[in-house]
DNA sequence: CGTGGAATTGAGACCAATCAAAGGACGTGG
DNA sequence: CCACGTCCTTTGATTGGTCTCAATTCCACG
């Protein structure tokens, strides 16, 4: 749990691509690491690694731990836009623009892996499968975040726990941990500013899925005793509105579709 | 209004990077324009330009006429992610996957420009400044859907209704439309439906907003009478929550801020 | 002039927010 | 080792915003 290492400074040791290198999601993690000099850098919870206005020194690469994403609006209004686990990137909306866009903040001790600003560039500009599947990434990226406008937009507050813990499980699950059994890194307010909900519905919506048999809540552990139902629930006819915008203008759009 | 061209196929006129050409959010239109053959597409209101799980062919270019991006779940529930107006790029989501994920419908006559998925590829590869620039556009549009998420989590219906239209009238100003007197592309169901509410709850929203002297409203033509009264009620404390996630770990938390 | 989709408005129900209070877990300090 | 404080979690009671169902009006179009 703890390391012998307490400072925070990054060091400039050159990671190599072979055992300890996460696999990074929808990159090739080894061509990346092999051409890009990480900055290593370790975390304790509830370090900030950015801030809105900072000015940009690369993205971040999650090495280990659990990292929350949040966005604020002039007017004080914040919430959590994602979690990022281990070999999923951070700052990437950040990208040319000279400075952080969001905060992340780590959720537990970890490690992170600095990708700096330049290198990357280059490693990008010489090697043109990696930059390929680096906008395949960022394209990945903006799959997952319409995914979960349109789980907040149409499930209720059961549904979008459910969603989350799912979601999570499944994440853990690629990175080797048990699927059934997994502990949250997060506050019950965390997961609600994520969800858009009072961090009140979020305990009581897993209090209900608790007693419907769905799943096992003790604090933050979680066991997902029946996924499948779990994800029925969320399919399932309970939809809190269709919001089914059927086609337009009938009949010249008729026309249109035909075409 | 109507076009003398009927047909929907695209022609291969290579558009030279000239007058016609729109200007290209976060991208250089010209530079873009000028090593990528597009195909004119001329499309009718109602017409989608692709679906999910079609063939990716490339992105899009928005040229003329209001679009809406859908996305699907495969239990049926469905949203409207997001309008795009001239100078838009189309389909960025589905990069890297051999087919698009999601489907875009014109909501008027239009016009979008096709960019060839070999063609623009090689035009990334052979010019690292555009690859730069898309790499920057692609980080845009992850900062403007992370906006939206957080607006539509903490934001009430007529908040989120005065947000769609002061970003509605923002965008068809920096085209060289009126900045006051703007023309909805959608009906109150697709408004709903990108901000996570009923037709019926945008409506009493927009008479709401008109009521306090906010706005005129004409079925589809609204006209922005106080801009700044707008923002100030988005803005203002009427939050329906404030999701603020403190620090955690008190004492741990605060010893690492330091840092 | 008739028709159908879109927009508007009303009345009632329901889900989640809000306010309130109590019960743990954990680290700290006596 | 235990008492204490703090934060997190849980549960209850109530309010309120939005959904839902329903009816009417408006407008574009054939």
């Amino acid at each position: 749990m703890f390391s012998s290492d307490f400072s925070n400074a990054p060091d400039h040791s050159q990671a190599s691509a072979a055992i300890s290198a996460p696999a990074v999601s929808g990159l090739d993690g080894a061509l990346l690491l092999a051409h890009v000099p990480v900055l290593r850098r370790r975390v304790r919870a509830g370090q900030s690694l950015y801030r809105p206005g900072q000015a940009f020194r690369g993205l971040m690469l999650v090495h280990s731990g659990c990292y929350k994403c949040t966005i604020a609006s002039a007017d004080g209004r914040e919430r959590i836009i994602g979690f990022r686990l281990r070999g999923e990137l951070l700052a990437t909306e950040s990208l040319g623009t000279g400075s952080y866009a969001c905060e992340a903040i780590a959720l537990e001790d970890g490690e992170v892996w600095e990708l700096p600003r330049q290198a990357f560039a280059h490693a990008l500009a010489t090697l043109p499968e990696l930059a390929t599947a680096f906008q395949g990434a960022l394209a990945e990226e903006l799959r997952r975040d319409r995914e979960w406008m349109l789980s907040l937009g149409t499930l209720n507050a059961e549904q979008r726990v459910a969603s989350l813990l799912l979601d999570l499980s499944a994440r853990y699950a690629r990175l080797g941990f048990s699927r059934s059994q997994i502990v949250l890194g997060m506050t019950r307010a965390e997961m609600g500013s994520f969800l858009a909900l009072q961090l009140e519905t979020v305990t009581r919506a897993m209090s209900a899925l608790d007693a419907e048999g769905l799943i096992e809540v003790s604090r933050r552990e979680v066991r997902i005793v029946d996924g499948p139902a779990l994800a029925a629930l969320i399919a399932g006819r309970r939809t809190l509105a269709s919001h089914k915008a059927g086609p337009r203008n009938s009949r010249r759009a008729l026309a249109a579709m035909a075409a």
